[in-house]
DNA sequence: ATAAACCCTGACATTAGTGTCAGAGTCAAG
DNA sequence: CTTGACTCTGACACTAATGTCAGGGTTTAT
């Protein structure tokens, strides 16, 4: 098939699809007229790819291992243990500075609605 | 004072009060020679624009209410309790992104973990 | 008066994936 | 053979604050 029949079963633009391919994740064959051609094993790689970008991985850790996925299930690869572990400790990492910077957020609101009260006119 | 003085009592880098200058949340005086001039005030507007943006906020929101309360109470300013509150939506969206995100990931380095076992060499 | 330290503007880079456009070639159906 | 849909490459845009560099002027201390 050709590069816009994969967009559509996978949900993924043809700009990502060349992305991915310039990325090292997603390789084409090419017609005589220079049309990448993929076979159907595309779509659930181009699938894989689009769910470990949800995970938060980038394009660079997911060719770390795809190849390895893609033939055998997750556990088998050991790549992809330390990059989960790197990625939970960055999600940690966001996730604490957020949640400080809420509850500063928060309090000030908290202080500015009770200095405001009493002379609320609304 | 100068620039790099005020950079110093500050910490902000030069280029960023310059940025802060180009974004309308800081003045300066100019002397004969172009340099920039700036008074004691500045110090403290410029240690004001740090924190918001600690808060998250960008440097237009900060330019929505930084002059009020650089006169005045935080509480005083009504321009700024939406932006907190809408700070806050988007902090509460991002967090509920990514600690999703974690799950996820967390339930697949567990499962892993899982399928490893009594097979791990190590 | 000269060297060192300071300042100026303007510009490009950074992150990472995606959107979008231009200019050109290709394919399919009529 | 023509038209419309498809594809190609290459490039710039985007977010937002900051780093950094180049090429040039200024101030200060010796």
């Amino acid at each position: 098939m050709r590069i816009g029949e994969l967009s559509q079963l996978t949900g993924a633009s043809i700009r990502s699809l060349r992305y991915y391919e310039q990325q090292g994740l997603l390789k084409s064959d090419r017609s005589d007229s220079g049309y990448r051609e993929y076979n159907l094993t595309a779509v659930e790689q181009v699938k894989t790819i689009r769910f470990y970008l949800s995970l938060g991985l980038t394009t660079e850790e997911i060719s770390g291992f795809l190849t390895c996925v893609m033939k055998n299930k997750e556990a088998f690869c050991q790549e992809i243990l330390p990059i989960y572990r790197q990625k939970m400790a960055e999600l940690d990492a966001q996730i604490g500075l957020l949640t400080g910077i809420r509850a500063n957020l928060a309090e000030r609101i908290t202080s500015i609605l009770e200095e405001n009260e009493g002379s609320d006119k609304s």
